[in-house]
DNA sequence: AGAGACTATCGAAACGGTTCGATGGGCCGA
DNA sequence: TCGGCCCATCGAACCGTTTCGATAGTCTCT
């Protein structure tokens, strides 16, 4: 590889000269200009982005910090990010925390360590204490789906209260009375707030909640499955319809009624929060309330991009943005027939 | 944060003293190990990673190339490096090419700047010529899925020929002769392993291949889609199963089925090669040939990992794991009625 | 006791850039 | 014609490490 010492040797000038060049053209002479560009050119030279970091302190790396890559939710959001980011010429590091908060930790330290320009985070703990140490970083960052109290940041999120709202409205429309809850890990963020839109619409149309029909189901699979098999065992009347608080525990419960033969609709309806993965060829097509997430995405990242450029000026204030869910009805929801 | 002066200035040692006793312990007195250790607990010393890499001329990165990280199975893929890179302090770039060639080698050139140790690369294209650009990169590589002639490298992969084998065998055996076949993108690697396995098999059953019924399907969930949509609308009499040779892509002609409304399997069988995201909860459940892909993404972590920690010593001969795809029989196929 | 081998430590030179302050030449107005 | 200013260019310091060669000091063997 050809150094800056090579490009200033063939072009008869200084190194001084030849970064002054490539980084601020407008300071120097037209001649030396080109001088300077084609002997470049001509040694192939490429500036070492490892040496410039250590130079000004940071690198042409953003972080991306999420619970599962392996979530469709999460791994759009990677492609978006990785091409916005691409485009202005930095590289994405990509970590999965699989949930445990002290890997975050590690993670964030280590992003930090390597001088990346930017993180974009989607928490996946508690966070009593550990919020400060996210802004101890003191780095561009934006929080997505998750927002962290106590956390100064731009943030991406859905409006969590009006998803599981929507959908809950939808099924009491239905006729159903009877619904029970698999929500996200108790004491997260959007879990809180998915809880809510249930429990305050349910309240607002008169609809009593049976609290043994509201589980946690921590967002995974496996435990919206079980909790799925919970509900639909109940020795007392089981609940006509189910809401679960993702698409994976969506999934879940599906297959749990799958499994139990408890045929969706007809004998239970289900519904979830966020899209599915090839939501049109599973039957029923789950009714759902979709997450924007390409927009959020192109969103998150263009508010990092532009907080990492205009950095120095950290005055800008944070933002918050909030997009509205699409309620997206399918087949797994349908009326009650009979009380 | 500190720097080894402070710690070589708390322990009363030179800065290079410090240096040997973090990256040779065995070369210091134990006195003044323990100095040193002590000092740089004190001021919470971690060496500047950007600055080690600059003089040992490799980061600690290393880089991951796909086309689609948004199919799961890259996204598993990436799940899995990350763990085994973390596990020896690596962190993970990833890039999504989308496919593109030209963007491809963009990214390669980007990862060799930031001095990564090594990547996992999943090729997208033909690379008539560009097989010298990649082997001139010089540096740990594991080719994954695709292999590529002329490029020298460690490569992890399925058998791919049996995996069409063994679902053309089944589809035959259920007593099907007009057999569709929806191929990944002509000339590449995989594509053209698939295909044969399926030539090979039908050849030695004595089953003629219709040209007409093969048809190329890029790899993706629309072609996929398109294909499926031409085979069964065919004038003469259509294919009475389709083999696909991808996850995504028969899931497209699922859902062509669907929008057809040609019940699946009782007017027509599908099978494909890949897993397919939550292939539990659709139906009909396909029947597949299933890629151990954690094994095969735990393996290639290992070769990598080991080409690094073994470079310098390049003498080791490369090697090729071809892993079997295991036959997962779902109720997309069944026996043909009558003839 | 002194030569030679070995050990522990150190200073200095890289790695490849960026940037600050200095330098010198050309141009302006008085 | 001369002082002052601006502009283009340059040298040197620095970012935080690693590593090579040098320098003492210690030990061993004859």
């Amino acid at each position: 590889m050809s150094t800056i010492r090579d490009v200033a040797r063939l072009a008869g000038v200084s190194i001084s000269t030849v970064s002054l060049t490539l980084n601020h053209p407008d300071r120097v002479g037209p001649e030396t200009a080109r001088k300077v560009a084609e002997a470049a050119r001509a040694v192939g030279y490429t500036a070492n982005p490892i040496a410039q970091s250590l130079k000004r302190g940071r690198s042409r790396l953003i972080g991306m910090v999420v619970s599962d890559i392996t979530n469709p939710f999460f791994s759009t959001l990677l492609q978006e990010i990785e091409r916005c980011a691409m485009a202005v010429n930095y590289l994405v590091i990509v970590s999965d925390t699989a949930g445990s908060e002290a890997y975050e930790r590690a993670i964030l330290g280590h992003l930090s360590g390597q001088m990346v320009s930017g993180i974009i985070l989607s928490p996946c703990g508690l966070y009593t204490e550990t919020a400060d140490h996210i802004s101890g970083l003191n780095m561009p960052l934006v929080l997505f789906d998750h927002k962290l109290a106590g956390v100064h940041s731009d943030y991406v999120g859905t409006d969590n209260v009006l998803a599981s709202a929507m959908l809950t409205e939808h099924l009491i429309r239905l006729g159903h009375r009877r619904i029970g809850y698999i929500g996200g890990t108790t004491g997260l963020f959007t879990a809180e707030l998915r809880k809510r839109g249930f429990y305050e619409t349910m309240q607002a149309n008169g609809v009593p909640v049976d609290p043994d029909l509201v589980l946690d189901g921590r967002y995974m699979g496996q435990a919206g499955y079980e909790a799925a098999m919970r509900l639909m065992t109940l020795r007392s009347d089981r609940p006509t319809a189910i809401l679960a608080a993702s698409n994976v525990m969506v999934l879940g419960a599906l297959q749990a009624c799958n499994d139990l033969s408890i045929a969706c609709p007809d004998e239970v309806s289900l519904a979830g929060i966020d899209d599915v993965p090839w939501s049109n060829v599973i039957r029923p097509r789950i009714t759902m309330a979709i997450q924007p997430i390409e927009d959020m995405a192109r969103i998150a990242s263009r508010m990092l991009i532009d907080r990492i450029t205009a950095h120095g000026k950290m005055d800008q204030p944070f933002r918050d943005e909030i997009l509205a869910p699409r309620l997206v009805i399918g087949q797994s929801t349908r009326a009650i027939i009979a009380d």
